[in-house]
DNA sequence: CAAACGATTTTCT
DNA sequence: GAAAATCGTTTGG
């Protein structure tokens, strides 16, 4: 098994980094029991300079502090109350960019990631979307922090080739409120997988 | 200290 | 398609 390197996620590219992520396998492991997921869906968020990011304009509180971590950790943050959101750190520290994985495809511990999720069958539902995928992996704001070359949260490379021909790309989801940088073009997704929050728009 | 606000999901109409 | 659910963080007085 190819453990992603420390020095994957310090590269300054965070865009690569996002890219990079497609197709690779997102694990945990706690208390024993293991889930995986195929990373399927990413967004970036670009440190101070990004409207949409949590660290725009240098801000820096108690939530965001982990963005400003060397790349490698995890940083997770509760969204509306309920949902866990799950980021990958990057970039040298004092640079809090972040990328955002959005959905994956599941892969192993289906009954697990099920009973996390009180859903009875298999769906889309089930890993499709930031909480959702956060809530099947068992991704709790507990975790923030985590290293992602530790034993309970790890991505590793399982040899899945990702062109980026392969790589369809749009605006982010739910920034609207970020004028000008909420139409950047930094959501990524593996195009033609069904495992995406956000169908690509059909002409 | 009070109040508004989310990088969302689910359910109901 | 609209609206509720739900609470820690952030901001303003």
């Amino acid at each position: 098994m190819k453990l992603l390197p420390p020095d994957f996620y310090t590269r300054a590219d965070t865009v690569r980094v996002a890219r990079d992520l497609l197709g690779k396998m997102l694990v945990t492991r706690f208390a024993g029991k293991t889930t995986t997921g195929m990373i399927t869906e990413t967004e970036a968020y670009l440190g101070a300079a990004d409207k949409a990011c949590h660290a725009w304009g240098w801000r820096r509180t108690p939530r965001n502090e982990m963005m400003y971590e060397r790349g490698g950790v995890a940083y997770i943050y509760l969204c509306y109350g309920i949902h866990h959101l799950f980021n990958v750190v990057t970039h040298r520290q004092g640079e809090p960019h972040a990328v955002l994985v959005r959905a994956v495809e599941p892969v192993e511990g289906l009954p697990l990631m099920l009973r996390r999720r009180r859903k009875e069958k298999v769906s889309l539902a089930l890993t499709c979307g930031p909480g959702a995928l956060s809530q099947a992996l068992g991704l709790h704001t507990r975790f923030n922090g985590t290293s992602l070359l530790s034993e309970s949260i790890f991505i590793h490379d399982a040899g899945q080739k990702v062109p980026q021909t392969a790589i369809g790309v749009t605006t982010r989801i739910g920034v609207e409120s970020a004028g000008a940088d909420g139409l950047l073009p930094l959501r990524f997704y593996l195009k033609g997988s069904p495992w995406v929050s956000h169908k690509p728009r059909s002409h």
